[in-house]
DNA sequence: AACTGTGGCTAATGACATTAGCTTTTGAGC
DNA sequence: GCTCAAAAGCTAATGTCATTAGCCACAGTT
């Protein structure tokens, strides 16, 4: 073996802290390198190419999110796990909205497995409205659309008026668990 | 004057077809030059820079996709009109899925007041439902959410499940109008 | 027919990502 | 302690971009 000073996490951990404190277009591999104390190019020795970076970055990101919500959702069932889990989902972004906004959907299996234990947990907290596998699914991408929708436009700063952004959410939370209560009329 | 063959509109037409069929990562002045029939230094006589571009593409695609759902909620009201709304929202992203991903959200002075024109429109859709201002302001965010979120993770595919997106947009459908007809309880 | 400004062009610059090929370090086995 | 192979680093080079500078041609006006 050799020096083990840099490692692929080690940098992922500098390429997020760089687009914390810089925002998403300072993701430059010179950047980072710079950051980590070496040379640009061997940066690939850790990390196949920029779209890996961007890929690793985002699957970090989507962990982290992860153990947030599946923590808030423990012990909690139906519209009090529902609440819990769109609070915490925003506290990660209004705390690392940079963070958000460089997060990739790739169809990436690295990337679509991070999204997907996401999606597990959601799936788990709709359980206890007792849907149907099929039901539930859809349910679980109407949340999902829901807090990324908000998530991405509060991240880029798209809400502009003076309004506070906590009532707005606070009103969402409360037409995601009222659309879940009075199901659609059965075919 | 000189010869009048491209202008700034026209450099936003090729690029807007540039996205559409090759996708956003594919928008590079050299790309746009080269399908204008131009050298790449040409454009800059009717564009700032890519940044500029990118905005009045974004400005072009905000007034296309207002100019249909305006026409859409024509003549209809309250649920109608939200149901109308979001159903002709969703067949633009369906129709042009790249150049909905190449939307850019600046707080640009150009994009923000296209984005406002959006946000008129359903504001009005909303005041069938009486709302007072704030609250209305509150609803149109979480409308825009809504809308926002399902149409960026769709055009991103970030929806892999075989459930049809038709029905989880319908449940989403449902999921607003409920929500905005079942009022929070006011403090 | 000369003039002016507009739109276009070539050449140059600087930031990147990425690749090739060389050097150094270090840990494993002796 | 010594050897050595591989890991990790470095410099140099390449190609693609965006962007700027400075020049040329042409249209429409005078």
């Amino acid at each position: 073996m050799a020096r083990a000073a840099l490692s692929a996490g080690a940098v992922v951990d500098v390429a997020l802290r760089l687009v914390d404190e810089e925002g998403p277009a300072a993701l430059t591999l010179a950047a980072v390198a710079s950051r980590a104390g070496v040379a640009t190019p061997s940066l690939y020795k850790h990390v196949r190419n920029l779209a890996e970076l961007r890929a690793l970055m985002s699957v970090q990101v989507m962990d982290d999110l992860a153990e947030r919500i599946g923590a808030a959702v423990l012990g909690r069932s139906a519209d009090d796990a529902i609440r819990a889990l769109m609070t915490s989902w925003r506290e990660y972004v209004v705390e690392y909205p940079h963070r958000y906004s460089a997060l990739v959907q790739a169809p990436e299996p690295m990337v679509a497995r991070a999204g997907q234990r996401l999606v597990d947990i959601m799936l788990a907290a709709l359980r206890a409205y007792g849907m149907e596998d099929t039901e539930a699914i859809h349910a679980t991408r109407c949340l999902r659309a829901a807090m990324h929708g908000f998530a991405v436009l509060q991240a880029e700063n798209a809400f502009q008026r003076p309004e506070k952004l906590d009532e707005t959410y606070d009103l969402l939370i409360h037409m995601v668990v009222t659309g879940l209560r009075t199901p659609l009329r059965r075919t």
